[in-house]
DNA sequence: TATGAATGAGAGTTCATTCAT
DNA sequence: GATGAATGAACTCTCATTCAT
């Protein structure tokens, strides 16, 4: 290993240092974006989030556009990931579906970026086709991780439905979504504690958790 | 005609007048955000929409952004009028329930207005604090419509429920924003058939509806 | 006179001040261009040398292509204008003719504008349909001139000819044009006195003037 | 092959490939230009149409301009080096003469490159000091080989003529130049073939040709 | 020798806004 | 009350150029 040739390290070395700054970026376009909203993602506040020049920023991603799309990917790519890795280290089904309501709703909770940069990115879905694809590939990934849970919880009989699995997984996400858009607007009738059981309660008793 | 008193109904009709071409353009700014999204929204573009020079617009309005939530409030306050309206003509409470579901879910469907403006609206109310405050009232005005639903068939007995109706309320509102948004992105896992009846299912499920 | 409605002139006067500013912006424009050249001919040059905002420049022409398109055309149709009406002043076929060479000469003589400008001009056309159409307009007239002239002489029997009226055009255009790219590229072989006098010399060979 | 001095060849070698580099890249210079325009002519123009890096030509040539003015050069002397050589292969004075305009005029024909170049080289002239300076050395060599074929021909007495040798090369250079110019414009009143044979009859006319 | 990474300078364009009428 | 003319501010984007390797 300590002998192995240093010199064909070079060439990846030039592009790693690159793809590291790549990704500072991409994470800066995010928090900006989060911030702001994709409309009013301007370069120059994510040059200034960062460090890089805005020219540097439009040499690695094109155009704004595209900055914007690579950095709402980057995001949902790097959640998915770790998200995936969580659920791996939870063994009961509903543990499983409640780990995935509240790490969800709480990206909803006002100074998290995670609910902002979400809602940018499907109302940006709204209208660039791109980006929209990636929203339903998402939405998938997040209603395959529900699915999943669902059928283990009926296969050990700890859940007993009515409804199949992705009816269910819909009805999830639906809720948690749909609630947390009226935390994002700090809507005073919804408090956040009582946000989380109301779902709780109602996904439970619509699948009869033993 | 010519001897009606020309001079005394001058400045009436012409406020008339003004008032009409106002109302006009504010549809046309609201169609225009619900199209191209509030950020998108020019002055340009409402005014070649409703057929105003765009300093007419600025005239009527002061700022683009004033616009913006003229229009924003213009069209909640018709639609919940519009929909109180509709509620009093029913008399079963789940009917009602079910009125006001599909009324909102109806929205999202690609091709309607309402939905797109609705999430422009609460977007823009992140942001925002006096649009953020008209999003919240708009809230609590359809909960309650939904409440004063579930109080009255508790009351008669149709439902029997382990929720409070506000809670019921919020869960109901939540389920169609939530299922509006997968809808709105064109999700293929979420048909608009089948989103409607889990809606209903669920609910009903809920309530224990007689 | 001093008794004519002045209300009606109204609405004239405001376009004709915008007029009036568009021609002092066309000029500027023609001047810049002959100077840099088109394709180095930017808005700030053309706002500094009339005073206007860029801005202007761009709700008057739309774009900065169109306003290079705009002021070669309002160039070229004052100067055919111009011309037209000189060659009225004219008797004499040869005279016309003589006319016709010394003023599209001179144009080439390094510091005036013109020549300059029509460079520009064909060059543009050569990779601009719509500028192309406009050169071959011009081109067309310049020879209808000349032809007109050629035509008188030979009815006249001041000129004897083996060539066609075009064809003696085409060629009194050419030559004057090829040395009149000497002349602008101060070329140090041919003399500006010399040149009128070869292209004259040549011309009138080939007419047999009387 | 092992065996052959390695090293003591590397170093010509080197330079050799780098020469045959260079110019190819000035041949994809003159090919850009004559086809967008010397200030449409980018670094990364020249370099896709080469495979060469954007970097590689500018430590070539150093700056944009440079590497313009070094293809216009390259272009001209490659040419008429070319054209000396046909010219040596031809005995008749007028057929030199004829040879010389075919040539020249050929250039002109939408399709042909070398028209726009010469073009974009003497306009380039008009506002570069050193390119200029090329302009005219340029000029001078074609005039040159005209004026020799004229004396050839007055020696001979193939030809007689009122003017001199310089002063006919100056018309035969301007009907070409001039009536080129109206061929690259694609002007609808310049026919290819016609053009041809009025400029051959004109100067034949003029040199009153045996 | 040759090239990728990074950046500053400069240009066109959009757009809200001001002002005079 | 309503609107066209004019403009400044802000932003994206292109491109030559510098630098390190």
């Amino acid at each position: 290993m300590p002998t192995t040739p240093l010199v064909t390290d070079d060439q990846p070395r030039r592009s790693r240092r690159a793809g590291r700054r790549k990704l500072i970026a991409l994470d800066a376009a995010a928090k900006v974006i989060a911030e702001r909203g994709a409309d009013a993602a301007r370069f120059v506040d994510v040059a200034s989030e960062c460090g890089l020049a805005v020219s540097t920023l439009q040499y690695y991603f094109g155009s704004r556009e595209d900055m914007l799309v690579a950095a709402f990917r980057h995001a949902s790519e790097t959640e998915l990931a770790t998200l995936a890795g969580e659920l791996t280290q939870r063994e009961d089904p509903w543990e499983k579906i409640v780990f995935l309501i509240e790490d969800a709703l709480s990206g909803y909770i006002p100074g998290d970026d995670k609910g902002p940069l979400w809602i940018e990115a499907w109302r940006f879905g709204l209208r660039d086709e791109e980006m929209r694809a990636d929203v339903q590939r998402d939405y998938a990934t997040w209603q395959s991780f529900l699915v999943d849970a669902v059928n283990e919880g009926l296969t050990n009989e700890r859940f007993v439905m009515g409804f199949d699995a992705d009816q269910f997984a819909i009805l999830a996400l639906a809720l948690v979504d749909g609630i947390g858009l009226r935390l994002a607007v700090a809507d005073p009738l919804v408090r956040i504690e009582e946000a989380s059981s109301i779902i709780r309660t109602s996904l439970a008793t619509l699948l009869n958790v033993a």
